[in-house]
DNA sequence: AAGTGGTCTAGACCACTTT
DNA sequence: AAGTGGTCTAGACCACTTC
């Protein structure tokens, strides 16, 4: 059994009717060349970075979007896999696939590396003591690929879990992308900033890298810390990525690790 | 076109056959059920951690793998995409698919986390300061799932960038595996530990899980380190896990942050 | 030319969710 | 019952490596 039925398709088949994807290797060997799935990949992600679908929805089915582009369901599935991956979209069975959000509790310890030597994680209180509008000094500038002396948003709080300050960080954002921000509004923001930035300003955090060093706290810290100064604290400097690896926050943190450590699982 | 040529096959088809896999679901919402890849995947990991393929070789193709499972080539394919994101194996086109091995320079970063803030990274020198056999304090035992008192090899050594004492660290390995290893053989050894270990006590690092911390430096890491007590550093404690997950190797860290930095990166 | 992994398709059926 | 993602199969062809 099994036989032949005339190929149903050959090579790249359903090829030069719909005309745009399949960029078949021009000269063996060229540079410009990705896989069927990888071109409907970074199509699907477009339509993220464009908000055609926010945070949250549904995006279309795999069959739907399989008809849109003229593919198999196959390979849709897997330009779906490589996104589900990367935390750009979740996948549920039975319901459908939906666009990653940070207004979930969830999403809260992605980035938050930070959890208590005993007991379970729960997110921070957090008191602001500083937010206005600056120029971006030249290191920031750079981190941020902004220029120096561009507009940018400063803000400096300091984060208590169960009353014990433990976190004082600074956080420096485009002021372009920013507008507009508040530090009412942040105030009365209740959950991870990170969530307020996506319902309010349509930026969407997909990745972050993070520097780790060690320090000891100056007299400012000390104080906003409530502990001597020279007491150690780990530094973590981290630039937060959104669609097209664009650098949108630079926040540097200083975190008190007498009741806390940062947790990292090697793979 | 593309009739419909009498299914080539039905449900879990040459199923009853071989007999072994294909663990339906013997009651609807019963606990034991994996898809068939993920069975296909644990027969390939058993296959991995009894050393029937050893790091650096090749495993059987696909197609002889779906032959000797008795299922589709695209089953075993899905089970090894798994072992490769995980990094239990490496693909390579037109060559075949090897185990992964610590014995590569690629590899000797996976687990350094610790990068020059300028230049790139290579790797250090290594000093070694004591190398014992001890009994587990408690502390080492119920992280390396031994019982207190167990023999374990302690080994503390500085390693030097360009000369420069970076980290002093001290690693607890369980005793029963690693019997035999020697200061001499450390010495003499080239490169990663993680190497040595694997080639010599056929011991394969999959996973780590870190804790991170900022401390000071006590007199006698400071001493090591050439600086002065007080200092702060970057401490690291690292359980590194073998096949099966089975916890494997202590080693805790101290890490001056003056010319490096710890990267990492958040997806 | 032969073998290996990589891509793509088509179709069937399963598991889960909603109507 | 209908729709969605999840699994499995079979087969074709491509890209890369080795003989």
């Amino acid at each position: 059994m099994a036989m032949n039925p005339a190929p149903p398709n050959s090579t790249n088949n359903a090829n030069a009717s719909s005309g745009t994807l399949r960029a078949m290797p021009s000269v063996p060997g060229s540079p410009t060349f990705s896989p069927l799935y990888r071109q409907i990949k970074a199509l699907i992600t477009k339509s993220l970075q464009s908000g055609e679908w926010k945070p949250g929805e549904l995006i279309p089915s795999e069959v739907e979007l399989a008809n849109r582009f003229k593919v198999s369901q196959g390979t849709v599935r897997k330009a779906i896999d490589e996104l589900a991956a990367e935390n750009l979209v979740m996948r549920r069975q039975g319901k459908g696939t939906f666009v990653a959000t940070h207004q979930e509790a969830r999403a809260h310890f992605r980035f938050l590396r930070l959890v208590p030597d005993e007991g379970v994680p729960h997110y921070p209180a957090s008191k602001f003591i500083e937010v206005k509008r600056v120029r971006a000094p030249a290191d920031v500038a750079r981190l941020l690929d902004l220029k120096s002396g561009d507009a940018v948003i400063f803000i400096k709080r300091v984060q208590s879990f169960d009353g014990v300050p433990t976190i004082v960080e600074e956080l420096w954002l485009p002021g372009l992308i920013f507008k507009g921000l508040t530090a009412e509004r942040m105030v009365e923001y209740k959950g991870p900033m990170y969530g307020l930035f996506e319902s309010e300003f349509a930026t969407h955090m997909i990745r972050a890298s993070e520097k780790l060093r060690a320090v000891v706290a100056d007299a400012d810290a000390a104080e906003l810390l409530q502990v001597a100064p020279g007491t150690p604290l780990l530094s973590a400097e981290r630039v937060s990525l959104t669609y097209g690896d664009k650098a949108v926050e630079l926040r540097r943190g200083l975190y008190l690790t007498a009741q806390h450590h940062y947790e990292n699982e090697l793979n």
